[in-house]
DNA sequence: ATGAAAGCGCTAACAG
DNA sequence: CTGTTAGCGCTTTCAT
């Protein structure tokens, strides 16, 4: 009895180059760089393709090219909505490729993400796409020594690995909370969820913010060991008003929490924005549908998503990707919870890139 | 000059087989079947592992395997939040396996859906999640044909090429409409984005719900298209309004909506729940925080997500993966925004299972 | 319990 | 523009 046959069963190169009269390898160009092989060929081979229903394995592709149609993306959280926004962007252009997208989720751990990264590279990833601007020094090597396109998004800092998508939330949150002292609001206070490097760098521009106008005051900064929710939003609002009862606004880290606040007021009878000023960070739609209004702090992620995305593609077909660190700015909304009587304020923009 | 190396660098199989003193073979069992292996054997070659830094290629796997370590989930909306909800519940679970998620996004397309497939197919997936009960007859075909796991998810239904979870929408939408009839509402609308087959039988179920007791009307009935958002719900509302100045609640396929509809009764002073009822579907959090506290259909999106991903995991470890077809049910979760003066109103249940 | 040989499906390298 | 040969890194099959 002869050996059992191992394969999958599936039409290989090999099929397709018998029914095109032709061999493997011509196969193989006329499928990857059509214009190098000539015209009847080309026509014979998608023909053949055609009738036999080919799709090219992508693991023996990856395994002879020692390059895979992997694109691997680090995130800390796919809980975390922000996040999933990003990831939304990167898969809107990705769809247009024949590149596949492989989430991978450290959960905010630099040990988690320094083995996920190996993970990937033994993949031999098309191009990687990371999270922030923390990774620790292992992670820093493998990833100054890996061979694709890297992306960096989410923020923007100095010696990028290789792209950077991203912008400053530092700055951000400063210029909410100089919003919020313009329209007249003394005691502000600051909810954040899980803090990690990024609210720890939201916080830091929020208390510049108000330091420069003698008014920060770390007593009323609170964070959370809960993931960010409307009910915590609620919860935090009551924390802060036990803790200073003459409170009168809040930058929130996001807008889940601003929500939660705006609920809680109204349930307490605290007028908005006379008594109580609200502030958001990320402004997702609900905000400006909410009753009252909310004031946020507008952030490209979905633009960070789809530009780091696009960058690869550009940069694995040889085309110019454009600038290669990319600051997407901010822009404060202001909206009717911050909106005190009082000299109208503008929205402060941030596009360091117009 | 000898032919260049081609190889990616990273350590082989074979170079732990070296350090350890045994073959490749032995490795790659050791490795896999560890308990074929003297225990010798064993920690020579986890030494060798470890002092190389190798990992398995998970393509060379994949070739000589014919099977990778790769879960294709075919969804139809990577922007609708329930399928991100559902997304996660199958990221937390596969975390702990060392199988890689691949998503797909169909955008509502029957024949992208079949495309995808072939894609995913071509790949000799682990496992198959898809969505809905609603493929093409090819794509049941290629579904039907394969050899690994599938689970259809987010819906319940007769025939499952595999394995089956998810809750009967059409009952779930029938027991929010009868709540609302019971709670004492007459001019019941129904509000929804973007329809596909999901919120179709939705409708079906909502009608059927207000046909028992004569009050479906189909002047009340709006789709969008639209995807779902909080001014979505706003803007409908106030064309619900347009049609029957009298309509007196509505049913809204989600809760973005279900929130735009609170806000925009709010800015136009109708009272809720004395004037206007509103029930949403989902449960999502911000549901029981808002204010007042919005009734909507509790629906087990991550937990089908989860479970999903837990029959799978069974099944590939030759486990007992448990029932094969899963209603998971829902819950009616009555609320403020829908609790008129009257008897109270209990919650509706329906845990099939239990 | 371990190993040798062969091959998974494809592409890089060279040659014509 | 096309073909031949070798080999990517692993596992299957068969043998010991």
């Amino acid at each position: 009895m002869a050996r059992r046959r191992r394969g999958s069963g599936n039409p290989t190169i090999m099929d397709v180059a018998r029914e095109a009269g032709v061999s493997a390898i011509t196969v193989s160009r006329a499928l990857r760089t059509p214009d190098r092989v000539s015209a009847d060929t080309r026509a014979r081979v998608s023909a053949a393709v055609r009738t036999l229903g080919y799709t090219p394995d992508p693991a023996a592709k990856a395994l002879a090219s020692t390059r895979s149609d992997i694109v691997g993306v680090l995130v800390p959280s796919v809980t975390n909505s922000v996040f999933m926004d990003t990831m939304r962007g990167i898969y809107e252009v990705s769809e247009a490729s024949d590149f596949r997208i492989q989430i991978a989720n450290s959960r905010y751990s630099q040990a988690e993400e320094e083995r996920l990264l190996r993970v990937f590279l033994s993949q031999r990833p098309a191009a990687l796409i990371v999270t922030g601007i923390d990774q620790s020094a292992a992670s820093a090597q493998l990833l100054r020594a890996a061979t694709c396109p890297i992306v960096q998004i989410t923020e923007v800092g100095p010696a990028p690995f290789d792209m950077m998508v991203g912008f400053s939330h530092s700055q951000a949150a400063r210029a909410a909370a100089e919003h919020l002292v313009h329209a007249g609001y003394r005691r502000i206070g600051f909810l954040g969820a899980r803090r990690d490097e990024r609210s720890t760098r939201r916080l830091s521009g929020f208390r510049a913010g108000l330091e420069a106008h003698g008014l920060y005051d770390a007593h009323r900064v609170l964070f959370s060991d809960q993931p960010s929710s409307v009910p915590l939003g609620s919860a935090q609002l009551v924390d802060l008003l036990a803790r200073d009862d003459q409170a009168d606004a809040v930058l929130c880290n996001n807008d889940d929490l601003a929500l939660g606040v705006l609920f809680e007021c109204q349930r307490r009878g605290l007028s908005i924005p006379d008594r109580f000023g609200i502030c958001g960070f990320n402004d997702i739609a609900t905000m400006a549908a909410a009753y009252p209004s909310i004031t946020s702090v507008r952030t490209p992620r979905r633009e960070i998503g789809r530009q780091a995305m696009a960058m690869i593609l550009a940069r694995l077909s040889d085309n110019d990707p454009g600038p290669t660190r990319r600051d997407l700015g901010f822009e404060l909304i202001p909206r009717d919870s911050t909106r005190r009587s009082g000299p109208n304020v503008q929205a402060i923009r941030n596009r360091p890139e117009e």
